[in-house]
DNA sequence: ACTAGCCACGTACAACTGTACTTGACTCGT
DNA sequence: ACGAGTCAAGTACAGTTGTACGTGGCTAGT
């Protein structure tokens, strides 16, 4: 494996192929976020770049190139996170969730389902 | 404020600079782990940089300079986390910390933790 | 057939990053 | 007073990143 870690702009660009499945480069700037202008070009050069590193694979069918992500976000998410957890918490993933938690707006439900998730986890480990 | 970002591994260095307070080049360099040597000179170029963007102020004194964190660690926590969260999750947070209390193992003390913090915030909510 | 629009592809380019060497000043033990 | 070590400061330099322009081919409407 040991491909190039994606950089951030690049992520932005994988986040929307994951969530929409392969698609073109026209597909993908349509669906970036409204706050997050972007020259079309731009995003032909991240997929192209992500494609490079070997996140995502293309074929071309008429004049048009598809996109689709060769890499599962857990992956990329994985070592994302992975990365920031060692630099700026030492390794510790518990500040972060702290972190995460306290400072962050997370909603009733969201905090609810965290316990829950939680609870269940605390089960199997007494088991 | 606006200042630019800390990269990655201005971060490293900056961290140590919060745990052991004001301190030299030198016993900073001492205090990376041992895993992630680095040249005398890389670390100082650092810290050169850091104070460059704002995030720390240095005095010399006699020949030796001391830096001293102008930051707290919260405020370039906050960014770096909510930067990740934009780029890698579209800006929500709960899949994160679902991310790291799945994937990431944290131990039963830790999990315990959480699961205080959280039943804590809810008790807040209700009222 | 002509034109306006769309696209891939190559190219560009400054800023930022990671990493370090070099030089010249100072300092302490001999 | 000399050599070994220490430090700040300047400089270097290739690789990465963010961002985009230009060119030339195809395509659908006139």
């Amino acid at each position: 494996m040991a491909r190039p870690a994606l950089s951030k702009g690049e992520m932005e660009i994988a986040r929307v192929l994951w969530e929409i499945g392969p698609a073109t480069v026209r597909e993908i700037h349509e669906r970036l976020p409204a706050d997050r202008a972007m020259n079309f070009a731009t995003v032909q050069t991240y997929l192209r770049r992500i494609e490079a590193k070997g996140y995502a694979s293309s074929t071309i069918s008429g004049r048009v190139r598809t996109y689709a992500a060769s890499a599962k976000p857990r992956t990329v998410i994985r070592d994302a996170v992975g990365e920031l957890v060692d630099r700026l918490f030492g390794g510790e993933s518990l500040p972060l969730v702290r972190h995460l938690i306290e400072q962050r707006g997370i909603d009733g439900e969201g905090l609810a389902e965290i316990r829950k998730l939680i609870e269940q986890l605390e089960r199997q480990e007494d088991k």
